[in-house]
DNA sequence: TGTACATCAGTGAACGCGCGTTCACTGATGTAC
DNA sequence: TGTACATCAGTGAACGCGCGTTCACTGATGTAC
């Protein structure tokens, strides 16, 4: 039984403090996408409902749900921008970077589960597709992917090779053990942080200089 | 605009031929999948529809609308199987069975997006689940990648491991460029074929003896 | 210090849609006698 | 060879649901005079 939960009605913001609402639309399509799990779900009437507000309001601070969505989807750029760049913040060199952050990547999209599918494995709305890829390029960790293979071929760990073919094999391998985590957790995985290490152990090798060590 | 499409009212079984209608519907709910693109679009009301037949009689052959889409994927796997064995048929040896079947798995993905977005990349339904990772197991190639993988070992290609976990690391990087490819059309990729090329050398030559080749 | 008024932040009711599913039924087809 | 009858393969109409979105409105709030 999904209890009901009848949030009370909000009261009324103050004039010129009409953002305050869309602050908690966004809030509120969060909490919804986390705790049913389900992008199915953020329907622009259970987040008004939600909110504690009718839902034509929502119109007042969205043209319409994709652009909600859209906002959402921002959020969770923003969120792995900055897990990537913390991952790194104990890094003893480019190389045990690149170790953390597939670790850290990995965490956000197991931790985040509803976040990831809609981001990275879900059909994109038209709408958002615009801004989409050049935020995904430039702010969601990416380019600092590339800086940080760049610091290793570099610093002479890696055969050279181009560095953005480098970065999107790096990703590639991380998005595919976190989607199918999260497709198919009914899959008799073996234990997965020795999985996790297992394959960014392979990759990494593969990418090294003959007499490199990858541990 | 979408053709309506009034497909005429399809004439009626033989006696005990009620199963044809069953063969039909699944014809159509592929074909549905494959043209709309969409796995939304798969709906009882669309299909039945597309047969030519009232909404019910759906319900004489499928109990419900999971079993249908459930049927659906069965088709899938048997198809990605045979896809799987059918690239190795012309393999030099076990290591370029492998590169093989990487490439196939890749272009079935790209070639049949909504499939794979459904099998692989999508929630499953409940109902869906019981038989369903067995099956992932034992007929999707899966276990015939285990094989290959093992033949690889026991040629003395690989560094010695467990073949489970090599199997499931070629699993995962093909699954990840394939659904990336498939969920992120817009990204500026580079020549896509270079792109499996450098993937799957790079994690060949992770996995290879010191001194094998992986060209 | 009081009041008319524009503005802002919403509301309430309704629109039309497609969905999965149920239920009582119909009418052609084959079989038994 | 003819006919009653059970069975099989469907139909037609309706159920209740939640959805995105629109439209005319209301009523509190701050501001100008």
């Amino acid at each position: 039984m999904t209890t009901a939960e009848k949030t009370p009605r909000r009261t009324r913001a103050r004039r010129g403090e009409g953002e305050k609402l869309k602050e908690s639309i966004l809030e509120a399509a969060e909490a919804l996408l986390i705790e049913t799990g389900d992008a199915e779900s953020v329907s622009i009437r259970a987040v008004a409902e939600r909110v504690g507000v009718t839902p034509p309001s929502i119109y007042l601070h969205f043209t319409d749900k994709d652009e909600l969505i859209f906002a959402v989807c921002e959020k969770h750029f923003a969120e792995l921008h900055r897990i990537m760049t913390e991952a790194t913040s104990e890094a003893s060199d480019p190389l045990d970077a690149l170790r953390r952050m597939g670790r850290a990547y990995v965490a956000f999209g197991v931790n985040n589960p509803e976040q990831y599918r809609i981001t990275f494995m879900g059909r994109t709305p038209h709408s958002v597709d615009e801004g989409h890829t050049e935020r995904l390029l430039s702010n969601s960790g990416f380019s600092y992917l590339v800086d940080v293979v760049k610091s290793c071929l570099d610093a002479g760990h890696f055969v050279p090779g181009d560095p953005l073919m480098i970065a999107i094999d790096l990703w590639v391998t991380v998005h595919g053990i976190t989607s199918l985590f999260i497709a198919k957790p009914e899959f008799p995985w073996p234990d997965k942080e020795e999985l996790i290490e297992h394959i960014l152990d392979t990759q990494l090798t593969g990418l090294l200089r003959d007499g490199e060590s990858g541990a």
